[in-house]
DNA sequence: GTCTATAGATTGATAGAC
DNA sequence: GTCTATCAATCTATAGAC
């Protein structure tokens, strides 16, 4: 009786169909991050999903909701992620009894995030969303974010000032915020410029790999400015 | 009935009230700022202009027209200044027969933008507007952005490339791709963080000096980097 | 140039049959 | 859980009186 309780909510045996949540979740990812939110009907998304347009309400209860969630799907396990590699560095700094080094934190929380991007269908039109979420304008958006990413912001910035004992907090805060504007503004346009604006002979699209290779030198190097 | 003409349409020897289009273009560029071009109705900006709702249309066309007209206003003066200084610069380095430095170029563009926002009224709205227009995921705002700002951006680019040898013009494209994007955080970022965001001790709107004094080094040494 | 009034389209959300 | 039908609110834009 496993199979019809299954069944219950409900998926048929030979049906490949992901069910409407996920479907749901999926097409408003991507229409929020291409779009925007605001920009972004429920018709376009249920469109896009193939569902019926009473369904977002039912399963989410509203757009508001349901952006939360599709925030959520995706960034509790990247921020688990990178607490982990984070956690990691400071242990071992403990462990060999110096200082963490300012190139294995900014690493510890950024390759997870851009490696984050070929992990899994759909994740690239994530990154943009979340890469474009710290500067909405509007609450709606920038507040869901902030809630889920407060945490893991911390635990960076004072890996980092535990790194940089010769700087001080204030100076070490905002550049942070210079790189976190730096790597948001690469998460969100990475693959999506229009390609007449590039001069010739610059790959418009690198991938992860060489993306990292160029920001994190330029990262460190900027963090370490005296 | 002097009363009655002034009220008529017309503007009286000493009515200080701007006209309809600077009030409109004001409102807009505020509410466009504040809540992002599409969740922002005409009715909030004649609303906040004080002026009828048809005004708009009346004096721009539609409401994408009076985003263009926001955006010029101060972006063709603002683009001014950093063309005079960038070709000072080049001028310079020409005359004393050296490369341009990368202090100096960055600098060039970066002291006009980051000081107009004191210069007058609106203009710190204005920057919190055009610091978000490139990471706008709609068109519309973008595009418009883009027009008026690319063939200064390419200006910048050259001079880079001029000041930077050794290094290959691939990787000083991405290292400026990270400089605008720490920039343009910082643009619309500063002073309208929430204050809880803030780690003790940390000033959460530093004026624009000791923003230039944080931020230049840091972008120096990142486009620097060997 | 300014105003009222409204057209015409689209939105988020819901009620109720199945 | 899914569907149709629709509500009530909102939007951009315009026509036409003054």
């Amino acid at each position: 009786m496993s199979q019809a309780e299954m069944d219950q909510s409900e998926i048929k045996k030979g049906d490949t169909r992901p069910d409407t949540k996920q479907r749901i979740l999926d097409a408003a990812e991507k229409l929020f991050a291409r779009e925007g939110f605001h920009n972004t009907s429920l018709r376009a998304i249920t469109g896009e999903a193939e569902v019926n347009l009473a369904a977002v309400n039912y399963h989410f209860g509203s757009k508001e909701a349901l952006l939360d969630k599709v925030i959520a799907r995706r960034l509790l396990p990247l921020n688990e992620l990178r607490r982990t590699r984070l956690l990691r560095v400071r242990e071992a700094s403990r462990r060999e009894n110096r200082r963490p080094r300012v190139e294995e934190t900014l690493r510890a929380f950024i390759e997870p995030t851009m490696r984050f991007r070929d992990s899994e269908p759909g994740a690239d039109d994530f990154m943009s969303l979340i890469g474009r979420a710290l500067s909405e304008p509007d609450d709606t958006v920038r507040k869901i974010f902030i809630t889920h990413i407060k945490s893991i912001f911390y635990l960076l910035y004072e890996t980092l000032c535990n790194a940089l004992p010769d700087i001080s907090k204030e100076v070490i805060f905002w550049r942070l915020q210079f790189s976190i504007g730096a790597l948001s503004h690469i998460l969100r346009t990475v693959g999506r410029f229009e390609l007449s604006h590039f001069p010739e002979g610059v790959n418009p699209a690198p991938d992860t790999d060489a993306m990292l290779t160029m920001l994190v030198p330029y990262l460190v190097q900027g963090m370490e400015a005296h």
